[in-house]
DNA sequence: GTGCGGATTAGCT
DNA sequence: GCTAATCCGCACG
């Protein structure tokens, strides 16, 4: 199978959609001093302006402004004063909507010999939004850019490590402050992965 | 300028 | 299960 790149394009329709087309795809960092590959497990929607739980549901600020326009691009920020959190905007411009990455299978780290790991220190790795965000060195450097940008990117395989993800939906972690929209079914994840956030 | 609280995590009971 | 850690965005005025 061909490794190709997912493009812009790839975002800009139903979040939803996205949301299911990314298990499975893979997550990848990789410049001159680094290579990080990961596949993604879990994702979260959030979409629209009566999504209570998303940070773009109130109005536009500074912080949420890449979010009201066209998808593909990076929405990355500090959560909790230490942790950063990764999303993929998504739909067309107006409509603001993003995918939340909250957990990723560590496949290859060119700093750590993953085979040397057992699965507790690899769920570490990349069970989580903040803690795979730390694994891949991810930070606000790559808030507002293009996916399409040349070192942090998704494909749709990745040495012949993909397989046939099983699809499972639930409500959304830690959003129980986002009343009537707290309760949906918004969260995807692949029922075979061992790296689920909230088994 | 001040104050509050979060799309989390780690460590302890 | 509970809570501290630790910063900044944002709402107030």
């Amino acid at each position: 199978m061909v490794i190709s790149r997912l493009n812009k394009n790839y975002f800009i329709r139903d979040t939803h959609l996205v949301c299911q087309d990314l298990i499975g795809k893979f997550l990848i960092h990789e410049d001159e001093t680094r290579l990080k590959v990961g596949r993604i497990v879990e994702v979260e929607a959030y979409q629209g302006f009566n999504d209570r739980a998303s940070h773009a549901a109130r109005k536009q600020t500074p912080r949420n402004l890449i979010m009201f326009g066209p998808g593909g691009y990076y929405y990355i920020y500090l959560i909790y004063g230490m942790h950063y959190c990764l999303n993929i905007v998504t739909e067309k411009e107006g409509f603001p909507s993003a995918v939340l990455i909250r957990a990723v299978e560590p496949i290859y780290d060119s700093s750590t010999n993953l085979t040397d790991l057992g699965l507790k220190e690899k769920r570490i790795l990349g069970s989580g939004p903040g803690r795979l965000c730390r694994w891949l060195e991810v930070d606000k450097i790559f808030n507002t850019k293009s996916v399409e940008n040349p070192s942090l990117f998704m494909a749709n395989d990745y040495k012949d490590q993909a397989h046939q993800p099983k699809i499972e939906k639930s409500k959304r972690v830690g959003v129980q402050y986002a009343g009537e929209s707290a309760h949906l079914d918004w969260r995807y994840l692949d029922a075979t992965s061992d790296y689920i956030s909230h088994p």
